[in-house]
DNA sequence: ATTTGCTATAAACCTAGGTTTATAGTTCAT
DNA sequence: ATGAACTATAAACCTAGGTTTATAGCAAAT
């Protein structure tokens, strides 16, 4: 596959493409050259890459999601494990917050917020 | 007041506070100069830009957060309750999301995730 | 065989939300 | 009355996450 074709089915731009390989998100396994230095990748990228574009619209950070996969770093089972249980940790304090903050905008539709006597 | 002692009550930086004002984040009724062109502050901008801190904390931009205050604007309340009650739907989505994520997290945890078999 | 299209890289550019720096006037404590 | 601390502005800088541009080598169809 090259890489126009990753790009259709993943939604993907191509420029987005190869600026998550440069980033190192994208291990090496999953693409080769040809002989014309083209990039070609396996089948599976597909679907590696629409978990990606899950696990980045969450909280992770194309940094933290590239030391996941880096394989040259090595991480141990268990500490991506920690990597990702603290993720979900965070997800939660997000929901928390994000609880809190529905109903601040409630008690804004209501007039009773400070900021809404401003404006 | 001036602009260190709002800056310590609300925990935001000299800078930020600045800022926010370039971006118009803060009505007028707020701020008034002296005769030295000092930032004079009224008492309730602490309890404001609290306000304001929630508001962008959760999914508001600053450029959003301005229309509601832009007194120049001069939307009716209506137009501005369609503002929150718009934002308060983008965040429910933005739950919904996050608990999506959080079962694909754990199955990357149990190794259910594509993502999975190649980190 | 040549035009159109796909691929490559490096480097510049973009936006949001700030922060830092350079320069200058003001105020407070000693 | 002078040095340390505070205020001001404009402009440059920063980070994340990309996108665009310039330049060039292959490819596929006419």
């Amino acid at each position: 596959m090259k890489i126009n074709e990753v790009s259709k089915l993943t939604g993907l731009p191509i420029s987005t493409l190869r600026f998550y390989e440069r980033k190192n998100l994208i291990p090496d396994t999953f693409v080769t050259r040809d002989a014309n230095n083209y990039r070609i990748y396996a089948e599976e990228i597909v679907e590696f890459l629409n978990d990606v574009k899950a696990l980045l619209s969450v909280d992770f950070s194309i940094e933290e999601l590239s030391l996941l996969v880096n394989q040259e770093l090595n991480l141990s089972y268990e500490v991506k494990k920690k990597i990702v249980e603290q993720k979900i940790q965070e997800i939660e304090d997000v929901q928390k917050r994000l609880s809190k903050s529905k109903q601040f905008l409630y008690a804004v539709l209501e007039g009773k917020a400070n900021f809404q006597t401003k404006c």
